[in-house]
DNA sequence: ATCGTTAATCGGCAATTAACGATAAAGGAG
DNA sequence: CTCCTTTATCGTTAATTGCCGATTAACGAT
């Protein structure tokens, strides 16, 4: 699995949603590391740390954050977490705000 | 002056300032607040005290952090203080969004 | 069974946020 | 000038955030 789709459909988001993500994006790493996981797709929480000035429960934490909002998701694999950008979740983010 | 447009150019947003306009709108009453200003384009303090359910203080902090992050301005004049969405800057966030 | 790697969680601390009521400031109406 | 309206700010309180180091948990390899 190097991808991560959530199987919602179409249903639109709610406020509440969106401004959870919102959250979950109001901090510079994590806008940062939402970034990255878009360029390279999937990556392990040891490349992020290694890539900020922060501790790994640093990272970890900004990660368990992003997760709960929905717009990221990890998949346990042995003792590594694959993460990467749930593109439903993303679309519909994107969709939201260009019709705002 | 019903409407309120910075006069920054094609300049691209920072990380940072994209984090604090996310960081602004991670509160749901916050997006309904800008959401409601986008449909009619200007109103004053006391008409979204009306809306939520949510004291005068409330309203005028979350207003202010609304302001401080540059997506929405503020006009005073008399006693009342106009709001409304900064079109360039949501423009330039909208940009910014479509293109992650 | 033990060791090394990887990530999540815990406990702590300082700083910030979200809410409120009360007060202050600024201006219009009488 | 005095009142009323409108909004901003202050002070407070409880909750949350952001960061850290330390610990735990899960797994693979030896």
């Amino acid at each position: 699995m190097t991808t991560c789709n959530s199987n919602i459909a179409k249903t639109e988001m709610s406020t509440e949603q969106i401004a959870k993500i919102f959250k979950a994006l109001g901090h510079p790493t994590r806008v940062k590391i939402v970034e990255h996981l878009i360029t390279i797709n999937t990556c392990v929480c040891g490349e992020i740390v290694d890539i900020f000035p922060f501790s790994q429960s640093t990272i970890s934490q900004h990660l368990k954050l992003l997760k709960e909002s929905g717009i990221v998701c990890g998949e346990v694999e042995g003792p590594k977490t694959y993460f990467c950008v749930d593109k439903t979740i993303l679309k519909q983010f994107k969709d939201y705000i260009s019709n705002m």
